[in-house]
RNA sequence: CGGGAUGUAGCGCAGCUGGCUAGCGCACCUGCUUUGGGAGCAGGGGGUCGGUGGUUCGAAUCCACUCAUCCCGACCA
């Protein structure tokens, strides 16, 4: 391919509104514009590389045994209330009306769709396993779109869903497509981790993220060094807490903390260390309950949990008003003692003794608070985040190590969530009807090529893995004014087109620098620089994106030394 | 959704205490020179100053509304 007759806009500048270097980088280069907030076009480079991205997937699915297929992007309304997943999705689910005003949604995930083909096509047991699958275009009207393709309101993604007769086909299913994600992950070059993670919005009963490790990802992961435990924080647990050490209880005595409402406001203020604190959330269930849930004050809640602990469906803090009807002061001044309400507690707050926390009236707090005399939960259970210094609930040989990692991948048995809302059902060989347990795995198509960006990249712009180089090579005549040099350029790159690479020849009348420059913010990861003084002995020079390296190569040796570097490069 | 900020040429920005013909760098076009790490000189094109309304002799500049974009937060008890 000819650059002057290609389209590759690149841009010295950055563009103000980029922070992430994968979106800083997919901007220069040429691959995306941005439209609206979280809305991109993909130009003609940057098509290429999600294309790539899209084949590794495309031949992984098929490999596991994946068909695909093409679903609606735009989902009447009516399958989404089968589920009741139209009422539970929240804003994220853009919802829009046709002429006649039928309700849709831009489908931000297709569960419904596809078990609406197989509980209409799927009657018996003959016809199961079956996993269909698609790449296509989503929309998720995120709150706070960013960083370009990684968070991106409208993005590609590859959605698969398996359907099985039992649970053990399931994981069966599940085992092939995890073995399958790694596969594509790591043709796609990729530093990665599968962690086990929350269901989340999908549901079903057990779930992995796969985790490109990079600092500006946005989810934290653990992982234990001691054993191959790892996991999202969301869904990390808490080893169980040790003996509870005993104190004499002392009474319970109220102390005037003006407008000091935070934990650490008042930690400071009354000289106590937060741990002694016992920090006292009023949540809204379900949008009609009110809970009390309580943790020590150096740990944070962790909502994923909450939510499944109390079965919820939906959960948020309390609005001052709730807060002041349940508990008669503001927020921040709130404490177990005497509510009317349920109380949830943290493991960790069984242990405390002569605890500080609010005093259900503005302005004051109590300290020497005990649980048993004072308040009294519900329960306990593992309601906090882990953090720095918990050991491994796993092994209990380590503690755990944090990391950010990019989620580029998810795979999440399903059970019977879908299928048995849509009535999704066969017959097995007795003739009894039974439902189809499911499995759904997705990938996110723009994330990986962004991912790879992000964990692959210098000051000069992107370092393309091998696999996903929208052009493996890039031919540079220094001077096209020079015939024989704009000949031999020429010729290259017919040859090595011919060869099967896919090849970007630079005939743009412009200098070496701005060439070399362009190319390197591309990142082809082969330069094959075509100049003058090489030419007259019948050589070309070749750099090497990643390592820098350069070498001369007679032109007749020049197939077999791409053929040698192109292989090591494909296989780091 | 809450807080903060910004909208001026394709991109990055200046101008903004009301006052001349709205400017600079990059990019773009023409010509000459140049040609191994984003060239030099000369000439040139490109703007409803986000939109609407107001104040004024006069508005990019002041006011109101509105739209868009970006940042931070949404764990405060």
């Amino acid at each position: 391919m000819r650059l002057t007759r290609y389209f590759i806009p690149t841009v010295k500048e950055v563009p103000s509104e980029a922070e992430c270097a994968s979106h800083q980088l997919m901007i220069r280069a040429g691959m995306i514009r941005k439209v609206a907030a979280g809305v991109y076009d993909l130009l003609p480079l940057g098509l290429r590389a999600v294309r790539n991205v899209e084949q590794v997937v495309r031949e992984e699915m098929n490999r596991a045994g994946g068909l695909e297929t093409f679903l609606p992007s735009m989902i009447p309304a009516e399958l989404w209330e089968e589920t009741g997943r139209w009422q539970f999705y929240g804003k994220e689910l853009l919802r829009i009306k046709d002429r006649h005003d039928h309700e849709f949604c831009y489908g931000p995930t297709h569960e419904e769709v596809m078990t609406d083909i197989v509980r209409r096509e799927v009657k018996s047991y003959k016809q199961l396993p079956l996993t269909l699958y698609q790449i296509q275009t989503k929309f998720r009207d995120e709150i706070r779109p960013r960083f370009g393709m990684m968070r991106a309101r409208e993005f590609m993604m590859k959605d698969a869903y398996s359907f099985h007769t039992d649970e053990d086909d399931a994981a069966k299913g599940y085992e092939r497509m995890f073995k399958a994600y790694e596969a594509v992950f790591k043709r796609a070059g990729l530093k990665f981790r599968a962690v086990e993670a929350d269901t989340g919005n999908i549901g079903g009963n057990s779930s992995h993220e796969f985790m490109v490790l990079a600092d500006t990802g946005e989810d934290t992961i653990v992982s234990c060094p001691a054993c191959s435990y790892a996991s999202n924080v969301e869904k990390a647990d808490v080893p169980s807490p040790g003996p509870y050490a005993a104190a004499a209880p002392e009474p319970m005595t109220e102390v005037a903390t003006p407008d000091q409402r935070t934990i650490d406001e008042v930690s400071a203020f009354l000289k106590r260390p937060s741990a002694s604190f016992i920090k006292t959330l009023i949540y809204t269930v379900d949008d009609k309950e009110q809970v009390c849930v309580l943790v020590r004050g150096d740990h944070e809640v962790n909502e994923h949990k909450l939510k499944r602990i109390l079965d919820a469906t939906t959960l948020e803090l309390a609005a001052p008003e709730a807060v002041l009807k349940v508990s008669g002061a503001q927020p921040g001044f709130v404490g177990p003692q005497a509510l009317k309400i349920r109380i949830v507690a943290d493991h960790a707050v069984r242990g405390m003794a002569n605890a500080v926390t609010g005093a259900n009236k503005d302005g004051y707090h109590v300290v020497g608070v005990n649980e048993g005399r004072d308040f009294k939960a519900a329960a306990h259970h593992d309601l906090r985040n882990v953090k720095p210094g918990d050991r491994c609930a796993r092994c209990q040989k380590a503690d755990l190590e944090f990391h950010k990692g990019i989620e580029v991948g998810h795979v999440f048995r399903l059970g019977t969530k879908y299928s048995k809302a849509m009535r999704a059902v066969y017959l097995d060989k007795n003739g009894k009807e039974q439902i189809i347990v499911m499995g759904t795995y997705g990938i996110g198509i723009g994330r990986v090529a962004a991912a790879a960006i992000e964990q692959s990249h210098d000051d000069n712009g992107i370092i393309w893995p091998w696999g996903l180089a929208p052009f493996q090579i890039a031919v540079l005549p220094l001077n096209v004014a020079k015939p024989d040099i704009a000949e031999a350029a020429a010729k290259i790159e017919e040859e090595l087109e011919a060869a099967g690479y896919t090849v970007l020849h630079d005939d743009r009348d412009e200098r070496a620098g701005f060439k070399f420059n362009d190319a390197d913010l591309v990142g082809y990861p082969i330069q094959v620089i075509v100049g003058d003084k090489g030419l007259k002995n019948g050589e070309v020079e070749l750099k090497i994106r990643k390592t820098g390296e350069r070498l001369n190569v007679k032109l007749d040796g020049l197939k077999e030394k791409l053929r040698e570097t192109a292989a090591v490069l494909a296989a780091s």
